[in-house]
This record gives structure tokens, sequence and C-alpha cells, in this order.
RNA sequence: GGCGACGUGGCCAAGCGGUAAGGCAGAGGUCUGCAAAACCUCCAUUCACCGGUUCAAAUCCGGUCGUCGCCUCCA
């Protein structure tokens, strides 16, 4: 099997055919740095940087181009509420961008264009397409002229008259019919602006994806990447600019991420629901945002989003490093050479076709958590082994699943954590969500020790029980020492 | 109104014509002073509903009901 990739503008599942040997050229629309990230940017991201990363791991030449969209409304607005400079604003969200993707273990991509410093290819392809017959100017704004372009709406699929029929689209004499976008906007006082052709101003929303992917992919390239919601207008009209700059076909493959709903609604700024990313690592590790994107639903579809079930999140990302953690401490144990029959065999030797057929089908991080599962499973197998002479043989499985899982971990990038100190902010931010002084916790369970040793069963198992009553689970260990984790409260389940 | 997506066990979610993956929760077991963790076993004769095509359909076609998204700034 090889890589398959859903299309958005065909609607199909194709074969993917780089469009040159051996090199795949990719863009992916990036923010309006006007505020900080919320989930859908995170949903975006991390099921891109997926597709990056997996790339890669099949061996291609990869060139990703993300931008950012510093010259904006948005930014302008904002900036000029709070008292700023827009561009400084811009740079602000920028930074914290930064903060918010690398928590993620988002990579960064090869090339990441800003407006602000793309101005002469946007005034360029504006030109071109004046030149060309395609937009106009009127009192220094330019317009694309959408009639233009006969195959307007190819990716939304929509004829032109549905879209003339259900438009809501503010009354503007400027344009020549409604559904025309502009391309320049002429400058306002106190607006970031710029020289051009038709006087001093800012290039329109839609024009610097088109013009940052001419210049650093060429015409044509492979992938086109952004959430949903941007099918119609922002990649719409990309294409018009693009292809009816270049007069080729752009894009081979549109991909496009689904929403994030919050307990099966829509996350928006009405509804108050819209959770900036920065805010939920101060109750839970980033990892388990990543992991919850990739495992819990195709990058396609939907995926809803509750306190629940990222619970539910942690907790398996919990079992994957607490298994990480066992494994490694083993194998150390016995590490030397060993040549012979090994156990788990099966799952040693199927993993990596297995993960491979996940993500050729068109990047389910879903399935691929499938051999995951069954490896972490053989871990723990393995490092229970109790007998000696079986050991040697299965701590040199176990090596050679950590090695494999290290492997798909280039492209999932979930365990690169050290498991000591993952477990321990995990614990500690699981502690928090449940209201628990951690001190106190300790204190609780060194009475409990203490009974223990006198063999006062009745004393310990009451300080447990009243301790599991808050969520804390003890562990005692073959050393006598006892380890504790927190559950996080399960939903009610319905009658 | 137009375009599109979706409806699978208590919950989440794969499935893309060949006889229902996986995870969570639940039940039983091994282990343990008792536990927990880990591992093992069990847990949908059935895929919103109704027709049709087929030797064979959760998967294809038609219809019904329901949920949602886009058409306006939005990942």
């Amino acid at each position: 099997m090889s890589l398959k990739i859903q299309d958005t503008m065909s609607g199909e599942k194709r074969p993917f055919e780089p469009l040159e040997e051996g090199k795949v050229k990719m863009y992916v629309c990036g923010v309006t740095p006007y505020a900080r990230c919320h989930l859908g940017h995170a949903r975006c991201y991390v099921a891109f940087d997926l597709v990056y990363r997996y790339l890669k791991f099949l061996g291609y030449a990869v060139t990703y181009v993300r931008n950012f969209t510093d010259v904006d409304d948005k930014i302008i607005n904002r900036a000029n509420e709070r008292g700023m400079v827009a561009m400084d604003l811009a740079q602000e969200n920028i930074e914290a961008f930064y903060e918010d993707m690398d928590a993620l273990g988002i990579a960064r991509p090869d090339v990441e264009p800003r407006v602000s410093t793309s101005i002469t290819e946007i005034v360029e392809m504006v030109q071109t397409l004046v030149d060309k017959g395609l937009a106009y100017a009127v009192d220094g704004d330019v317009y694309y002229a959408v009639d233009a372009f006969a195959e307007y709406g190819k990716l939304s699929k929509r004829s032109f008259d549905e879209m003339q029929a259900g438009a809501r689209v503010d009354v503007n004499e400027k344009k020549r019919n409604p559904m025309d976008f502009a391309l320049w906007k002429a400058a306002k006082p106190g607006e970031p602006k710029w020289p051009s052709p038709w006087g001093e101003g800012r290039p329109g929303w839609h024009i610097e994806c088109s013009a940052m992917s001419c210049t650093h992919l060429g015409a044509s390239f492979d992938l086109h990447g952004g959430g949903r919601d941007l099918v119609f207008p922002h990649h719409e009209n990309e294409i018009a600019q693009t292809e009816g700059a270049t007069g080729v076909a752009s894009v081979r493959y549109w991909l496009h991420n689904g929403f994030v709903n919050i307990d099966d609604e829509k996350m928006s700024k009405s509804l108050g629901n819209v959770f900036n990313i920065s805010d939920l690592f101060q109750r839970y590790e980033p990892l388990v945002l990543r992991y919850f994107l990739i495992s819990a639903a195709h990058y396609r579809n939907p995926i809803n989003f509750n306190d629940a079930l990222l619970d539910q999140a942690a907790g398996r990302l919990a079992y994957f490093y607490e298994s990480l953690r066992k494994g490694r401490r083993f194998v150390r144990l016995f590490d030397e050479d060993y040549e012979g029959p090994l156990p788990c065999q099966d799952v040693i030797d199927t993993f990596e076709a297995r993960f491979r057929e996940a993500m050729d089908d068109d990047f389910s991080g879903v399935k691929a958590m499938d051999p995951l599962s069954d490896a972490f499973k053989a871990l723990n197998e393995l490092a229970s082994t109790s007998k000696a002479r079986k050991k040697p043989a299965a701590a040199r499985a176990a090596a050679l699943l950590l090695d494999l899982l290290a492997q798909a971990d280039e492209v999932l990038n979930l365990f690169g954590d050290d498991p000591e100190a993952y477990l321990l902010r995990h614990r500690a931010k699981a502690a928090q969500r449940r209201g628990l002084d951690t001190a106190a916790v300790a204190a609780r369970i060194a009475e409990r020790l203490q009974a223990r040793n006198k063999r006062e069963w009745a004393e310990a198992d009451a300080i447990r029980d009243a301790l599991a009553l808050q969520g804390v689970v003890l562990m005692d260990r073959p050393d006598g020492d006892t380890d504790w984790m927190v559950h996080d409260e399960q939903e009610p389940t319905a009658p």
C-alpha cells in the first residue's frame, strides 16, 4: 500500500503522486496574529504537523511553507483598541504562537513568510491580474473580477448563480459584482501602508497566500492545507488569484481539517467557549492535547472536546509513559546480547507495516494508535516477565519494541519527554484539577506507611480509602515505598 | 433557500461490497496483607429508519427522519 490522500477538490481519496519525484511542496494557511491561539489552531497545525512529519518519514524532501498574515483588519482594530502599533501587536502574538506551537511539539515549517515582508511579490501579482483583465482598480482599491474567472467556485462546488442568490455581502458600490473581492485596499489614516501603482495601501485578505505560495513553492505545488472554513471564500479566491495569474493548475491535493466542537457546540465567541490553548496548558500537559487531537478523530472530521474526553486522553498518555518507563528500566537491567526466539515476535514483525498502513490512509492518526496499543501492551507484558531464564529474551524483545516506537514517534512526536518528568507533571496537573494539596497527600501516605510497618492493616486501609475518595490511588511498591497517582473524575454513566 | 458532512455498543471512534478494529467505562480472573498498576478473558447476530441493486451492504442507489457545518471575520 502507498499513501493516499483525500482531496477536497476532487472529493476523492487519491494515490499521492508528487509533482516532482521524491519531493513534496506543501503550503498551509497560517494565523492572523491578533490574539492567542485557540483549540482550532491547535487542531489545524497538529494535523498538518503529522502530514509534514509523515512525508519526511517516507523519505520525501519536503518544503513546508506556512505564512503569517500580519497585516489585517483584525490586527489593526485590536491594536487600536489597545492603543498599540499594529505591527507590535502582530509580533507579540507571533511570539505567543511559537510558544504554543512549540509546546504542542509542532515542527517549524521550512519557510514562514509574512505579509509585511512580502509586499513586493503581492503587488506584482495584483499587477499581473490587472494586466490580464482579471482585476480592476477603483479609487486606490483593486478588486478581483470574479466573472472573468470561469472556474470560480470549483473548490467549494458552488455555481455562480447559487452564490449570488445566497450571498450576504456588504454593499460596496465600487464593486462591479458583489462577489468581487479586494486584492488591494487603499490606505486609511493610521493604518499600515505601502506604496503601489494604485497609491498607498495594503493587501486584501486572500492575496498573500497566492503570492507567497507562488514565490516559495512555484505556480504549481503538491499539498495545500487549512481549516474547513477556509474552503470558501479564502481558498476559492486563492485559486482564482493564483491560477488566474499563472494560467496553470496550482494545487494537486487540497487538505482541510474539521472543526473543534466544545460539548457538541460550535466553538464561537458568542457562546463564550473559545479556549486559548495556553489557558488549557495550565490544567493539562500540552502533549495531552496533541495526543487527543491525533487519536480522537480523523483530522478531516469534526472533533468534540470536553474535560471528560481530555481526561481520558491524559490517562492514556500516562499509560504510555508509564509503559515506557517500565520498559526502559527492564531493558537496562538485562542489557546483554541475546540470540534466539523472541516473545511477542508477531507484534514486533508487524508493527511498522501496520503503522505505515494507518498513516498511508490519509494520515490516519486514529488508526495508527492500533499498532501502538499492541506495542505498549506487549512492552508491559515483557517487562512483567518474572522467570529469570526468560528475561534476556524478553528484554531483547522489549528493546526492539522501544526502537520501533521511537521510529513511529518521529511522526507522532508524543514520547520524546522523559517519562519520570512527564509523569510527575501529569500527576501535578491532575492533582491541581481535583484541588488536591500534594503535601497533605504525602503526609497521609507517610502515616499509612507507619501503620503498614506495624501491620495495622485496618488503619492503613482506612487512609487509602479516604484518599481514594479524593481521587488519589495508592500503589505499594515491592520495595516498601508507595507511589500515588490521581484519577480524574469520570463522567457519571447514564442509566 | 443553495452547497456539504454526519447518524456504528453506556461513552469516544475505525470501517470505503465479503460477513462489526481499537480506546474508555463495566464484569470476572492472575498478582497482592488488602489494593492499585500491569496482563488475561468477557462485553453490538448488528451499524437512525424504509425500500432497492447484489451470491453478498454498516459499506452502493433512492427516499424518510435527525444532528451539524459552510454560504459573513473564523482553524
